[in-house]
DNA sequence: CATTATTTTTAAGCTTACTTAAATTTGGAT
DNA sequence: ATCCAAATTTAAGTAAGCTTAAAAATAATG
């Protein structure tokens, strides 16, 4: 088995899916790194052994076995995640990378093995929910982007996006982690920067930053 | 760097190099499991990028920069195999598959973090040398095959060879592990089978079995 | 609704790592 | 020295996963 691009794929699709089920192949593509002409290869092998359902120009959409795989390589990866960040002491923006190319290898029988060492953790270390064994997802908190709060909100950091290990260690440095603390005090229109307070501490970030930071919002 | 083949040749060149450094393409074969043609063209390239010194016909050996990465990637499987072996409470019989696949995964660093974790073992579950950072291979002691020993001698279990689970299994099966003293009741002429005592029980174990575990011999 | 712009697919071609079959070289055994 | 068998290389071809360039379909805009 030398699956690592087809999982790769499937990975991508279940992760991206909107309220429909759907990926545009466009947004693959870009994810992946690879041509539009890569992915549609792709697509139609996944289709071919019934990964994906698949009709050219259309959206594409897990079948009930693709789900069930690209599920759990989700799983593979976000436990590789943890253990890397709990056990090896490996910090949040270096651990998605590590994982990424370990997902692929384990065997499931190590995966779940390294979950009991975890005491079966329900989310990875930037706050995304860990499908178990049995396919079950842990609800995330209700949440919105940093960048969607008013002036004069504040939240706690509940997720951030991992895909960028620049972009995790520059918001690790003005100390932004999971369950800290954030109030917007001043937000501009212009470009839509924020200055934000963390730890008491005031910092300004782009819009773009606030984007990939999700917080659960302080009910007063 | 995909480079997965590439890595499993230069693994096996290096564990199966004899006294003059060298290697038949033949065994490369077999131990890969692919074709004699296959082995050629994997050493062409490999010696294209430096890896190994290769005339058409003449035996294989590693150039100092394969060497390095050879050892490299011994050291990586090892690891590996302790780690799943010690940590995870794999069974020896199962690490070997395991790390075979895991070791072209991880990062060095991230081998380096599991090895100090596991406080710089030099052996591995099977008795195998773990060759340091530095490229320090820590010394076997002196050792034959069980299947020298004569009749009525006695040792003690350093090494086996990992690469059949069936065989660790059934080896298991009987109480051969690392460090377990061993006396070769029997020996037969004709098979070369001989009748082994282990933890004060007789065992009947072909030739082959016997050739694949080493002993360390009690002087009396 | 007609015309761009964007997305997606086709077509042709490349690299890696394999395969089988045939040719060549080598190392023994007579 | 000759012959044979085993080891190795060459030749030709395949499959996966990419690429770029061009064509086709769909979406967005005036
Ligand atoms: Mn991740
Ligand atoms: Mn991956
Ligand atoms: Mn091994
Ligand atoms: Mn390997």
């Amino acid at each position: 088995m030398q699956n690592i691009s087809e999982e790769d794929y499937l990975g991508i699709i279940y992760k991206h899916k909107d309220k429909n089920g759907e990926v545009k192949a466009n947004l693959i593509a870009e994810k992946l790194q690879v041509s539009n002409a890569a992915v549609t290869d792709m697509l139609k092998k996944l289709s071919r052994n019934g990964h994906i359902i698949y009709e050219k120009y259309k959206g594409i959409r897990l079948t009930e076995g693709g789900e069930v795989y690209a599920k759990n390589m989700v799983r593979r990866h976000r436990i590789w995640e943890v253990f890397l960040n709990q056990i090896v002491g490996m910090p949040w923006d270096k651990v998605h990378d590590e994982a990424h190319r370990l997902e692929h290898s384990g065997s499931d029988e190590l995966i779940d093995r390294l979950e009991e060492m975890l005491e079966y953790p329900e989310y990875d270390p930037h706050g995304d929910p860990i499908p178990s064994k049995e396919g079950k997802v842990p609800k995330l908190r209700k949440h919105v982007q940093l960048a969607e709060l008013k002036q004069g909100q504040a939240g706690t950091v509940i997720r951030v996006n991992d895909f960028d290990d620049q972009f995790l260690q520059y918001i690790s440095k003005i100390g932004v982690k999971l369950n800290e603390p954030v109030l917007v005090k001043e937000k501009r229109r212009f470009d839509k920067s924020l200055q934000i307070i963390v730890k008491g501490k005031p910092w300004n970030i782009s819009n773009k930053v606030a984007e990939n930071i999700f917080i659960e919002i302080k009910k007063k």
